[in-house]
DNA sequence: CTAGTTTGCGCACTCGAGTGTGCAATAAGG
DNA sequence: CCTTATTGCACACTCGAGTGCGCAAACTAG
């Protein structure tokens, strides 16, 4: 597009080297004054305006598929995640679309849809589009198919495969896990239900881990249910949960969406929060102080993991060494737990 | 990236051209049998195999720039949309992405900011890409840099410009600002306010106009305040509206973002919504089911517009011909307006 | 006015893949 | 067995921009 029209004759678009032939110079002093490269070889200053100017006349665009293959690099990175339209996800994409930009790149959105198998094909699609470098929220635990990447400029983020050389940054979701668990226990909960999403994915692994440290100091077994991250998810998980004998005296969900569908099913069912059932959830969103009633939830500080992203695949593309980050949540304490005695 | 590894032992990634020397044939050859174009050039059954089994042993990777440039296409399209984090928008961008990988394209991801500078210079980045189509949801009102647009593969989405022979897919935002005005009307509600996203965007103008269609029957003028498709601009504009002489006894507000914005405010003031006043608005999302209480909303079917955006593009890219579409809005209505009698 | 230096620019190659055409080797026909 | 058709493959070009190098013209110096 943009170049195939009949038009050359309006000022918009005209290639490097349909410029050169229309003011009859070589491509060649055209390319070098464009890249800036006059001095270097000894273009006169009287040649250079010349270029200059036309090519502000004519408005010159330079075909960047040429440009990139001849220099062998895109200006351009992937952001792999599994759902563009999970919130955590999508304010991610903002930040990363954001600051890749002010850097003069562009972002290549791919979505892996949680499907270990469409990660597989998306990746391949990239592979050979010669992208400088690819952010990567990792499906599942199957190492293999990034393992050729492992000295490619790539970054993980949100997840991670701990058995790669290839940097990440991460909340620290351990210690996420053991906030809201220890929160919980602290007012009193003793029969809580941990409804997880993704079982596949590292950071829900690292959260119930954290959880357990908390809640294995307990007698009881602890119950982890459910399988993605999903509205769905949380909604039926709940409802199974409600339907036991003995319902659990509080849910911790381990995703927002989660959070939704369990507030849903729990209001389906005729249930006030808390004073029926304590709620808390992992990854705040905005929306959950508006909720009824308002969610406490562990909050991921999603800007500082997407700017560290970038600054880590950024810092890869310059070489520069990058160690992992583990970014510490907090809790943000509202009214969806109660104290029980 | 992907190719610069040393190791070119290791089967992952092998080029077309190291491929045809590898197996000691020309890489027209390879070229060719890789194209499916064997037949067509007289290829013998024997050497395709023979190139057909390499490929497959070596991990055949063809160099999508080279061929990107040859052809003249990029199998990429642009996606401009002014916020990837508007829960409006990140769905769009879900079902756009979702769609166009089926069809073997893939998306870069741009973001305007709402900013009409910013959407010139993502417009000049992409200038020059080759991109094979282009859908965007302009900022402003302004079309003289999209007028260079008109006869190559772009389709508006959500917003347009009407001035310009771009075909669009959007909400019918005056039959949705209609169906809201008169709702709270045959409520009883006679003095509204209206918080309204962006001024500038043609959503946001077809939506009053849409509401003024009603409103304009009762004696009052409209009132119509805000800037801005964000929670901040909900939630002052409303204290503003509270802290007046006559507050409304409903408020409508023109974006997702904003009704949360707004909701914050009310409860900050210790207003309950409906009872001391109502809320309904546009664009009606997941969590509005579980807002305190329940947002009343004017649902835009979003999946629907995002796939008839791409199926318009891809027939723009296929030369046919197609016509731009506005899609009917419907309410959803839940607990957030009182009747007033 | 000539020898040497500097300045200014463009030729011809590169990046990697796709394609019209030509030239051998083989097969078919008489 | 020789001619003509057919098959099989690769040369050399293309896409558009970047770059080493060389060759003229202009300038300086002796």
């Amino acid at each position: 597009m943009f170049l195939n029209e009949k038009e050359k004759s309006m000022n918009e678009g005209m290639s490097l080297k349909e410029l050169a032939e229309t003011i009859g110079v070589s491509r060649t002093t055209v390319s070098r004054v464009i890249a800036g490269h006059a001095q270097k070889y000894r273009i006169s200053k009287t040649m250079e305006q010349k270029v200059r100017l036309a090519a502000e006349r004519y408005g010159l665009v330079r075909n960047e598929v040429a440009h990139n293959l001849r220099m062998q690099k895109t200006d351009t990175v992937a952001l792999m995640i599994p759902e563009v339209d999970n919130p955590f996800f999508s304010h991610l994409a903002h930040v990363v679309e954001h600051r890749l930009r002010e850097s003069g790149r562009m972002v290549l959105l791919c979505s892996s849809s949680e499907d270990s198998a469409i990660e597989r094909q998306v990746l391949s699609m990239i592979r050979g589009r010669q992208i400088d470098g690819l952010l990567v929220a990792p499906v599942g635990t199957e190492s293999t198919h990034f393992k050729a990447l492992e000295r490619s400029p790539v970054v993980f983020v949100d997840r991670y495969l701990e058995d790669l050389a290839i940097p990440y940054v991460t909340t620290d979701n351990r210690r996420g896990g053991f906030l809201g668990a220890q929160y919980l226990i602290e007012r009193g909960h003793r029969e809580i239900a941990i409804i997880q999403g993704l079982p596949e994915a590292v950071s829900n692994q690292d959260r119930v881990v954290g959880i357990s440290q908390v809640l294995s100091q307990l007698d009881k077994a602890i119950e982890v249910v459910g399988h993605g991250f999903t509205i769905e998810n949380g909604h039926e998980s709940t409802l199974r949960l409600l339907d036991k004998e003995t319902r659990p005296t509080a849910i911790f969900t381990l995703g927002n969406q989660v959070a939704l569908g369990a507030m849903q099913a729990i209001q389906s069912r005729g249930l006030r929060i808390p004073d029926d059932i304590s709620l808390i959830s992992f990854d705040d969103q905005p929306y959950f102080a508006l909720t009824c009633p308002p969610l406490t939830a562990v909050k991921q500080p999603i800007d500082l993991i997407a700017e560290s992203a970038v600054q880590m695949l950024l810092a890869r593309l310059e070489s520069s060494p990058v160690s992992s980050k583990r970014i510490h949540p907090h809790i943000v304490e509202r009214k969806s737990v109660s104290q029980v005695s």
